[in-house]
Parts: structure tokens; C-alpha cells; sequence
DNA sequence: GCTACAAGCTGTAGTAACTACAGGATCAAG
DNA sequence: CTTGATCCTGTAGTTACTACAGCTTGTAGC
């Protein structure tokens, strides 16, 4: 034993693997604080084990869905500190409201492109009155959505 | 008439309460090129028009629909181009496929929250199921949502 | 016509949430 | 014991805004 690399441990590549996430990503939550700082080798290398890949995948999946950094840090302290069940319960339910809006516009939004794209196909008209029909007021929603991310290369 | 604005124009703060945007959103989408540059008064001030409503209007609800600004951009290119149908039908069958991920991720996001609220209302155990149900892996999902905005003050 | 004061102008800086890169150290295989 | 992959740190870049400072313009009331 070199290194004070146990078994089972992980470093951040793969880590990064096996949460399918990109490697500074991993480096920049334990800065900003949500994920804690794990323990070293000799020669100051990372060492995670399974607990961290389950936070680390909480945390990607919660901002896949729409979870701002902020969000997932409340839902992770109610977990640090025992899991108050009812501030859960009102994190999601507010979060539900938007998904369900979100879901409401896009089902509008693919009826309008399927049908432009439908007159398009019949008939080759040169008036496609996309804006018009995309620019109708749709309903007031307050977005919630996470950054637009790359196509999560793992390098 | 002291300053050359005509009825039925509007300036940028009207303009963003009329589309529920930012002041500062507006100038921004002007200097990257997403609304034209609209005539000013005497004294510099931009006039805009009802156009320029729904073209932000259109803006900003594709926005909060996760596309990006480049594939926003990319609708409008056609809208301006005055409509090359054989376009507007790739574009639009394109983004279908996309508008119809995003409703699956949504509504799988739909079903996990109403679940887990569920849990949560029903039973005030200590053990909050989110994070399993969160941490457990759903199937992969690219993801293509835009960044995460503020509560869209108008000011 | 004069005076407030709101609203607009410009340029620039800050924010969130990553993502990439440079230049060096460490680790594991051969 | 060397070599190439992996890791380290600090810092800079990216996207899509959002805010601020310092000044100019527009307009309502007197």
C-alpha cells in the first residue's frame, strides 16, 4: 500500500464516471459547500466512497429537474439534520406547481409545431406563422429552471 | 409633438411590462442581435412597436421553455427570412423531437414529486423518501434547459 | 418658461452554475 | 525508474442575464 488508497475508495475520475458527471463539477460543489471535503492520500489526492456518490448523484439529479443550487442545499440539510418531513413536503409541492405549468406550455408549444409542421408539409405556403402562434400569451409562470449544461462530456 | 414618438409606440419600460421582461433584458437581446435595433426619438430614446412585443414575448417564452438562445435564434432566422417552408418544417419537426423529451422528463419529474409529496403528507415518519427517490437512477436524459433566472423583476 | 423627478441612455461590473486550461505533482504499470 | 494517465491548484472563460453609476431626456405641474 502506497498510497493510502483503501478499497472501495474512488477518485475524482471516477467518481465523475460513476456519476456520470463532468470532473471540475464535483470540484466546484465541494467549494461552494454541497458536497463535504473528503479525505486525502499521501499525496493529497481525493478519496470518496459510496456515500458520496449517492450525494453527488442527488445533487445532479435534482438540477436536472429544475433544482437551483440553493434549492438542493435546503433538501440536503433537512436530510443532514434528520429530514423534517414537512418542509420536504413543502419544497416539492411548490416545485410541482411549476413542473405542472411547464408541462401545460410545452404540450401547447408541441401542438403549434406539429401542426405548423403538418401545413408545412401539405401545403407549401409562404406565409408559416410561427411567431403569431408562439407569442400568444400562455398562461404567467415564474421560470425555475437550471442553467443550460453541455452535453455533460465526463472530460 | 416634442420628442417624435407616435402613438401606439412604446418605450423599453412599457415594452417590458408589456412582455413581463426585465428592463435590462431587453438592451440585452438587442446588443446579441435578437431584436433589431428599433428607431429612436430625438433624444435616443427606442421606440418599439407592437412587433416588438410578441418578438419578445416569443423570446422569452421559448426561453422559459428551455430552448437556448442559439435555437431561438435559429426560429426567428426563419420567421425573418420570410418563411422558407421546407425550413421552417425541419426546424419545427426537429424541436418537436426535443419538446416531446422535455414533456417525458417533466412528467416522469411530475410523478416523483407528487409521489414523494404523497409520502410526505401521509406518513410524518422521520425518514423523508425524497432522497432515495431522488438519488435512484431514473434512465439517462441529456439534459437542455436554459439557466436558471431570478423572479423576473421589472425592475 | 422653469423646475422636479421619473424614465431612459451608455458602459461596465456582478451573478449563477458551471467548464476549461495551464503548469506542476502523484500514481500505477511495465 | 521511467512514462503516461490522473490529479492538484488557481484562475479565466462561458451563458444568459441583472444591477449599478453617472449622466441625459421627457413630461407634468406651476
Amino acid at each position: 500500500m502506497t498510497s493510502g488508497l483503501n478499497q472501495g475508495d474512488l477518485r475524482r475520475g471516477e467518481l465523475a464516471r460513476e456519476a456520470d458527471c463532468n470532473l471540475e463539477t464535483i470540484r466546484y460543489y465541494e467549494t461552494i459547500g454541497l458536497i463535504p471535503h473528503p479525505p486525502r492520500s499521501e499525496g493529497r489526492h481525493r478519496l470518496y466512497g459510496r456515500a458520496h456518490i449517492n450525494r453527488l448523484r442527488f445533487i445532479l439529479r435534482g438540477r436536472e429537474l429544475g433544482f437551483s443550487i440553493d434549492e438542493i442545499r435546503a433538501l440536503l440539510a433537512i436530510e443532514d439534520s434528520g429530514g423534517a418531513c414537512s418542509d420536504v413536503y413543502a419544497l416539492t409541492t411548490q416545485h410541482l406547481v411549476q413542473v405542472k405549468r411547464k408541462i401545460a406550455d410545452l404540450r401547447r408549444l408541441e401542438r403549434i409545431l406539429a401542426s405548423t409542421a403538418a401545413a408545412c408539409a401539405r401545403d407549401a405556403s409562404p406565409e408559416c406563422p410561427i411567431i403569431e402562434a408562439l407569442s400568444a400569451r400562455m398562461g404567467t409562470q415564474k421560470p425555475t429552471m437550471p442553467r443550460r449544461r453541455g452535453a455533460r462530456s465526463r472530460q
